[in-house]
Order: C-alpha cells, then structure tokens, then sequence
RNA sequence: CACGGCAGCAU
C-alpha cells in the first residue's frame, strides 16, 4: 500500500491522473486494498486537474464505506472553493462536522480563501475569529486572510491584520510580505511598499522573484525606470533567477 | 513511514 499510494501520489502531482489510475487498478488486482491516503490522493489530483465532477464521484464511492476523514473533506472543499462553488464547500463542511470531524487550521484556511474569493469578507472574518478562538491561528490563515482584504481593495484593513499578527508573535513571512508588497504597489503606493520591503528584510525574509518583480512593476509603472532597473540588478546579484 | 489550506504574472 505504501509502495503504490507514494507512487500514485508522485503521478497525481505531476497531473498525470490516467497513469496514477492504472495503478490503482493494478492495486486491485493484486489484491493490495487502496486505503484512504490513495483515495486522498487520486481525490486531490482530480480536483487539482479541475475535474472536480469526478473527484465527486469518488468520494461518493468511498463515502459509502466510511472512509473519509478530515483530509478528505478539505481537499473537496478546497476543490470546491477553488471551483467558485463556496456553497456546495459549506455542505460538505457541514457534513463532515456532522460526521464527528473536528475542524482544524487546514479547513478553515480552506474556506476562509474561499470566502475571499467570493468577496465575503464577512464571513471569512467570522471564520477567522471562529478558528482563533479555537487557537487555530496561523501564518497560512493569516496570510489567506491579508490577500482576501487586498483584493477587496482594503489595504488598510490588510496592513492592520498585520501589525495584528506580530503583536500575537505570529511571524510574518515571505508570502505576507509579498502579498501586502504586490498590492500596494499596484496602488501605486511606492513609498509603502518600499517600506514593506525594508522590512522584511529587517526580519531577515528573503525576497524572492515575485517579491522583486512586484515592486519593478510597481516603479515600472510610474515610470521609475532607474529604480525598476536597479531592483533588477540587485535581484540578479543575489542570485535570483527573474521569470 | 506516505495525503490536505496562503502571494505576483501566466494575452
């Protein structure tokens, strides 16, 4: 089981969904039983290839041999949510709650993305303030959550959570920079993003090539071409390979 | 012993 379930998750990884089934099979007919980390993994590859109908289909299948478990339910519902289908995520998070799984930072994260995705920031900050309460805060919701705010145009909002994360000694990484980074600098908000990135590197982040190429975008834009250019230069000389 | 949530761009 080990044997086949690594190797049909290294298939399913690389998007390779038709062979990782082949070795399903061939698992079955040597009588060696698929448990659920296989089934999570053939499920999660479907849904990350967009089929998301079929990833349905067999959590159905072993739905009715009671096999899920919280893994499970979180790659259907990041599926879902990825999907824009944030309802059909509450149902089956309900479900699972119904079914006697306890909710970790992985589902909320989950759904807390996917309410930002949909502009209901409300509701993700409800979720949010539900799974802190629980003691589930972590980088990753905060992160979910700072990204949510910016794409709602709530930069204010974002910077605050973030000041909010460090007083809480939640670490702020390279993603949270990045983040908060690339959207202020879409604002056209160089001076803050600038500061941003000292920053971050003050915390002793390293930026990596998003992080530089949002803020060459940033003073591209405003036709700081000098600035754009010497961001380039030093990136380079750190050894960062420009995409 | 293996599986799940976060950032830019991707006409």
């Amino acid at each position: 089981v080990f044997t086949y379930s690594g190797l049909i998750f290294g298939f399913c990884k690389k998007g390779e969904i038709d062979r990782a089934f082949k070795l399903r099979d061939e698992m079955l007919t040597k009588n060696v039983e698929p448990n659920i980390v296989t089934y999570n993994a053939l499920i999660d590859g479907l849904c990350k290839s967009g089929d998301i109908v079929k990833a349905r289909q067999l959590f159905e299948a072993i739905l009715d041999k009671g096999l899920p478990n919280g893994v499970t339910y979180t790659i259907m519902i990041n599926g879902y949510c990825k999907s824009m289908n944030v309802a059909e995520a509450f149902r089956l998070y309900g479900e699972m709650l119904s079914r006697g799984i306890l909710p970790d930072s992985f589902v909320y994260g989950a759904l807390i993305d996917g309410c930002c995705k949909e502009g209901n920031l409300e509701k993700a900050q409800d979720l949010f303030q539900e799974m802190v309460q629980r003691g589930f805060a972590s980088i990753h919701s905060y992160n979910t959550l700072i990204s949510g705010y910016c794409k709602c145009g709530k930069l204010k909002e974002a910077n605050q959570l973030l000041e909010d994360m460090i007083k809480k000694q939640i670490a702020p990484n390279h993603v949270t920079y990045s983040t908060v980074i690339h959207w202020h600098s879409m604002e056209g908000n160089m001076e803050v993003a600038n500061q941003l990135f000292s920053e971050m590197q003050e915390r002793n982040l390293i930026p990596n090539a998003i992080t530089y190429t949002s803020l060459i975008q940033g003073h591209s834009r405003k036709g700081h071409v000098a600035e754009a250019f010497a961001l380039f230069e030093e990136m380079v000389a750190k050894g960062i390979e420009p995409d």
